[in-house]
DNA sequence: AAACGGCAAACTGTATGCAATACTGTGTGT
DNA sequence: ACACACAGTATTGCATACAGTTTGCCGTTT
């Protein structure tokens, strides 16, 4: 979070404070000075603490009266609620944009997974991120503005997880997985492509679950998979692992 | 919104315009003058810049850079979204719900209905509104916090739909739905009590879409429904309307 | 009569000041 | 050595002040 790039009015502020707590440069858990935040800002408290507030409603800060904000703190279970609503929600908008893509958007789809690949090669996983958020934002962009609002936001939640804990880059199967949701799109299989996106996200915070507590069972995840019709895709047969 | 009850600070400020906005006592698409509104509730601008920050984060209010906030309008293609949202999101959180309900969780949704008949004999709809939340707060409760925060808010919303349109009180067929997703809950039929959740909520998204624009068609809002298992109960078989 | 332009009042955005509350470190008693 | 009380410091919360922008009104022009 820079001294003093950029504006320093309330948006601004709020957009630097947002991406510096999704980027993981504040950490999970920490206690934030108004006085320090705004002198490192550059500015003085009146717009940080608006911007806080908005971040408090969004659950990315922990505000008690008279006491310091905390940068919200992660845990396995939050992660899995937000991966369970995400599953839910990303597969059912899914669903209903199917049908009413255009040409277009399938075009613009393409374009992002070339972007994405682009940068993959490139080892540009900040870059990377971009072209992501714009292809799952535009496979369920029919589904109206309201619900892409819900889903922008669980994303970035996400995210966090994600950057923290598995740097910033795709794993090897997340581009394949891609690939698959586009081609089902194009094909216009509505349920198939609605399951493998849920897939696809439960995969990944199942992924990363397992880094952030490894012994953690997030089996209402799995519950909640199973219930959009997802499965996971070729998972380890080790031992009796069936379930 | 009353000139000087309660407190002062940021919070009661954020409570009670939030109150107003959901009771329809600010009007959709109503523009506030900030020094009018801090005037009116008797304190500065400052706490009160800091509340609507809150409410436009959770979209109940509209702003932008130097013009006044504007009160979220309201439309039929917004609440077909939200209840699209409120459809998939809590018959999900009720599937992981019901499993892991305790006698006492059972215990309490009974008090919450029985709470909800007295007033509904009673005719205050004000109060009954009470109890009904507290009900479908506890039925998705073991779902966790932060999906209970989501369907918090949902909630909110819908109901802001609801008591605008249909003034505050209950429909004849909602009290028996309530009674039904109950029994189902505890005989412990996972599914047939996500899907009677999922169709009390779109049947009450439907009728209220109905008035708010008699011409809509929610056909998104009925393909989230069957999409969740639900049906529409005696959808009255005027002409040839299966589809 | 309708449209345009300009000016004044109103409003928003940020900074600063002050009172109230929480935090921290030191000293004291057991 | 440990717990506790207390005072000094830091920090939050709200109000006010001021600069910049928007808005609405009114006179002028076409």
């Amino acid at each position: 979070m820079s001294p003093q790039e950029n504006g320093q009015n309330t948006e601004d502020v709020y957009a630097r404070v947002r991406g510096a707590i999704l980027d993981g440069e504040l950490a999970p858990g920490a206690v934030m000075s108004q006085v320090a935040l705004a002198e490192e800002l550059g500015i003085s408290r009146t717009p940080l603490r608006e911007a806080l507030r908005m971040l408090q409603s969004e659950r990315l800060v922990e505000a008690e009266p008279n006491r310091r904000v905390r940068v919200a703190p992660m845990s396995a279970a939050d992660l899995e609620e937000l991966c369970i609503a995400r599953v839910t929600l990303e597969a059912e908008a899914m669903r209903l944009s199917v049908a009413q893509m255009t040409p277009e958007d399938l075009a613009r789809l393409e374009g992002y997974m070339a972007e994405m690949s682009h940068y993959a090669s490139a080892q540009d996983y900040r870059r990377w991120t971009v072209p992501h958020r714009s292809f799952h934002r535009a496979l369920t962009a029919p589904a109206g503005e309201r619900i892409n609002a819900l889903l922008g936001q669980l994303f970035d939640h996400s995210e966090r997880y994600r950057r923290l804990h598995i740097g910033h880059g795709p794993s090897a199967w997340a581009t394949a997985g891609h690939r698959e949701i586009l081609d089902a799109c194009k094909a216009g299989e509505r349920e198939k492509t609605a399951t493998l996106l849920a897939s696809h996200l439960a995969r990944t915070g199942l992924e990363v679950a397992e880094l952030l507590e490894p012994g953690y069972d997030p089996a209402a995840l799995r519950a909640a998979l199973a219930d959009a019709g997802g499965t996971m895709p070729t998972r380890r047969p080790k031992k009796g692992a069936r379930k």
